[in-house]
RNA sequence: AGGACAGUGGCUCAAUUGGUAGAGCAUCGGUCUCCAAAACCGAGGGUUGCGGGUUCAAGUCCUGCCUGUCCUG
């Protein structure tokens, strides 16, 4: 009855901000014996409760939960680290199913496509960048095929591809070009969480304004009373950072509470462009009671 | 009631001496291989409150009306 060959299930389960992801990830992980591991790079950090709606501690008693408050805000995070986590959390929890939760998407892609192995960027690089003038021109020359795929604009980009190669004086393309280890260790299913747009739209409203009524000005202001400036990586988030003129005196309350919102509609928008090129094996309503769905869905798949 | 000022895309505003309208934000679409709640790119949208007049040509001048704000009574 057990198919011993049957690899593994895995839950991936994405959606945009305030879709409702978390209830439907609760009742999931309890059906199944799984346990939630948070592919949301804001809820990894420690002290930011509110503002990045982490789950209540009913909820995380109720279900285990990894990756959730679990780093300074002054670290940075990233989609490698994020995998790296998660792989080694799974690997501890043999014989319980995972569910990647999260809107991420960049890092529950990159956990289940894969990265190319490109080597650490080291602080002697860093130094070597602070000297380049033109960064775009330096692209061009050092790295002609990234430099033609990234806009001269995107400065983010630029300093990675640069940081690479000064880190280990290969070019950031010459490991494109090698194949990505897809990761076939698991039976996967992906789903999509989906609400109409402007129901979608009024949700992150309402749930903003009950952000505030839980505190999230205080919660901001004890992390500013730690010693954590506007400028860490953990304050770089939607719902915190448009506070920053509020607290500096130049912005009344009101506008950056009306900013918060309106960057969180924008957020969700590009986590939508985001899923349109991701493969889903369900894409569900959030308005409907999907638990059955799912698990006749797996039922089905993979006949458990 | 009299006077002053204003009326330009969803919003805030711009447009030298009159030469048939620009921007930011929003909206929508897109990019995405280690900061991704980041970073970046693109598109649509205005018969300039309404009518009349002057002019080769009016958002821009004249005039009537409508609407709003302010001042006086």
């Amino acid at each position: 009855m057990l198919n011993k060959n049957k690899k593994p299930l895995l839950i991936a389960l994405q959606g945009p901000t305030a879709v409702g992801k978390s209830d439907l990830a609760l009742s999931l992980a309890q059906s199944l014996n799984g346990y939630i591991i948070s592919a949301d790079s804001r809820q990894i950090y420690k002290g930011m409760k509110i503002g990045t709606a982490k789950p209540s501690d009913d909820e995380l008693s109720l279900v285990s939960h990894f990756l959730v408050g679990e780093i300074d805000p002054r670290e940075r995070f990233s989609a490698g680290e994020f995998v790296r986590r998660a792989k080694s959390i799974v690997a501890d929890n043999v014989g319980r199913v995972p569910l990647l939760v999260g809107g991420t998407g960049f890092y529950i892609k990159a956990f289940l496509q894969g990265l190319n192995n490109i080597p650490e960027v080291i602080d002697d690089a860093r130094a070597e960048l602070s000297e380049i003038k033109n960064r775009y021109e330096k692209l061009c020359e050092v790295d002609p095929k990234i430099a033609a795929k990234v806009h001269s604009n995107d400065f983010s980009r630029i300093e990675r591809a640069l940081l690479v190669y000064f880190s280990c004086g290969k070019p950031l393309s010459s490991f494109w070009e090698e194949q990505v280890e897809t990761d076939t260790d698991f039976r996967c299913v992906n789903i999509l969480l989906e609400r109409d747009r402007t129901e979608l739209y009024s949700r992150i409203d309402k749930r903003f304004d009950t952000m505030m009524e839980l505190g999230l000005l205080d919660e901001i202001k004890s992390l500013l009373e730690r010693g954590y400036s506007w400028g860490t990586p953990g304050l770089n988030t939607v719902g915190y950072k448009e506070f920053e003129p509020y607290f500096a005196g130049k912005a009344s309350l009101q506008v950056c509470v009306e900013k918060a919102k309106q960057d969180s509609r924008n957020f969700a928008k590009r986590q939508l462009t985001w899923y349109r090129k991701i493969k889903f094996d369900l894409t569900l309503s959030a308005e409907k009671n999907n638990l059955p769905t799912i698990l006749s869905y797996i039922d089905n798949e993979f006949a458990m």
